[in-house]
DNA sequence: TGTACATCAGTGAACGCGCGTTCACTGATGTAC
DNA sequence: TGTACATCAGTGAACGCGCGTTCACTGATGTAC
């Protein structure tokens, strides 16, 4: 009976007492989040180390459990926060842009030489979809709702920008982006990488409308 | 002096004798190969196991190295050997057709539902460009050979079939294609999928000038 | 023809290392009284 | 205010397993004479 009182007690007066700590224990679980989705673009999700993750937020791989339950929780979860990441990238290139030229610079972007060496803070999907068949399906799911909105983002720019068709417009868009950028990044010679990039544009411009830059 | 000329005497006769085992040795190679191909469609790259690929090849992990110096060789060859699939697979599903039907033909089969599925015996390479940033530059060769002989290809059909900027519209067709198939592989939900494909379907049919089936 | 010997693809055990996971412990931050 | 005690994120060593690679050995296929 005392015990239980206690235990009240302290769960009670717990609430209060943790609140720093909880707040404390937040910001390393998002800096471990940071790191993974890092690994993923860099090494794709199969590559994400545990260890690697850890030590670049600043800890040692013990800790990691006190935060999520196995690896491949932490690999879901790196799954959902890179294409956040991904969206936002997306709101970054094309905000205060008219429809066209927003459209414009997100391909320009994607397509361009920066992108193809900038791994760590360009979009996630080419750095991930060839992994994903050999991942969770809870990450599977994730991805699929992070798609679903990195596509509605594009209809809805298209939309704007007078595309037609843009619902077909975009999956095929989106598509033809991630293919060229996986193929360019594969290809070792700048010859053969550039060549893929730039017919991607032509390809892409000459059917959204847009003239050559 | 005897020694060097029984040496001798062993290195000619050599020849001969060796014939037939050298016959038998190119075979199980050939075995070997086939089953890393294999392996790199089903699991990547990075996901072809030494010893899966020897014992599914009828063999023990330790009689690799008679073939092979490291795995690394292995993989480097098994994607050269991927991509002659891959071209023999386009010759497959285009031969004794119009250039238009060939035309449709391909992009029907890719984004079919049975290719989605058919990771073992359909094009190598959606299961290979996320893995190649990662690998031996050699094999990344390889892959620039097979990619540009494919593109070739492409190129030529298109050009057969009346398609303008057919260099460029190859390029592109294989970028969506590839990046179409990545994506519907990376979802879970047969509706994603499906959506994914037959988007990329109709986009592609229409820039090329093909009516809807 | 028969016996001794050479070759080498293939065997299977062992090694070493990377890596995910576990676990006893620490130490900073708090509460109890 | 000060001392005893609780909590728990984080530490660091250890475990177990998968996997590429090595190595001494075997046995089938041949030659030598």
């Amino acid at each position: 009976v005392l015990g239980i009182l206690l235990y009240e007690v302290h769960h009670i007066k717990g609430r209060e007492r943790m609140r720093y700590a909880a707040e404390h224990k937040v910001r390393t679980k998002a800096k471990m989040l940071t790191e993974a989705t890092r690994a993923i673009r860099l090494h794709g999700p199969s590559g994400l180390r545990v260890e690697q993750v850890m030590s670049r937020a600043g800890l040692t791989h013990g800790g990691f459990y006190a935060h999520f339950p196995s690896r491949e929780h932490l690999v879901a979860e790196a799954v959902a926060e890179a294409l956040k990441q991904g969206a936002a990238l997306f709101e970054r290139v094309t905000h205060d842009r008219s429809p066209r030229e927003a459209l414009r610079a997100y391909i320009n972007y994607y397509l361009s030489p920066e992108h193809l060496v900038a791994v760590e803070a360009g979009c996630p999907l080419p750095a991930m979809i060839g992994d994903l068949p050999r991942v969770t399906s809870e990450a599977r799911e994730r991805f699929g709702q992070g798609f679903a909105r990195l596509h509605k983002r594009v209809e809805t720019l298209m939309v704007a920008a007078g595309v037609e068709d843009a619902s077909v417009g975009a999956s095929s868009l989106i598509a033809e982006l991630v293919g060229a950028v996986s193929l360019a990044r594969a290809l070792v010679g700048p010859e053969q990488t550039v060549e893929v990039l730039t017919r991607s544009r032509l390809a892409i411009y000459k059917r959204v409308g847009l003239e050559d830059a």
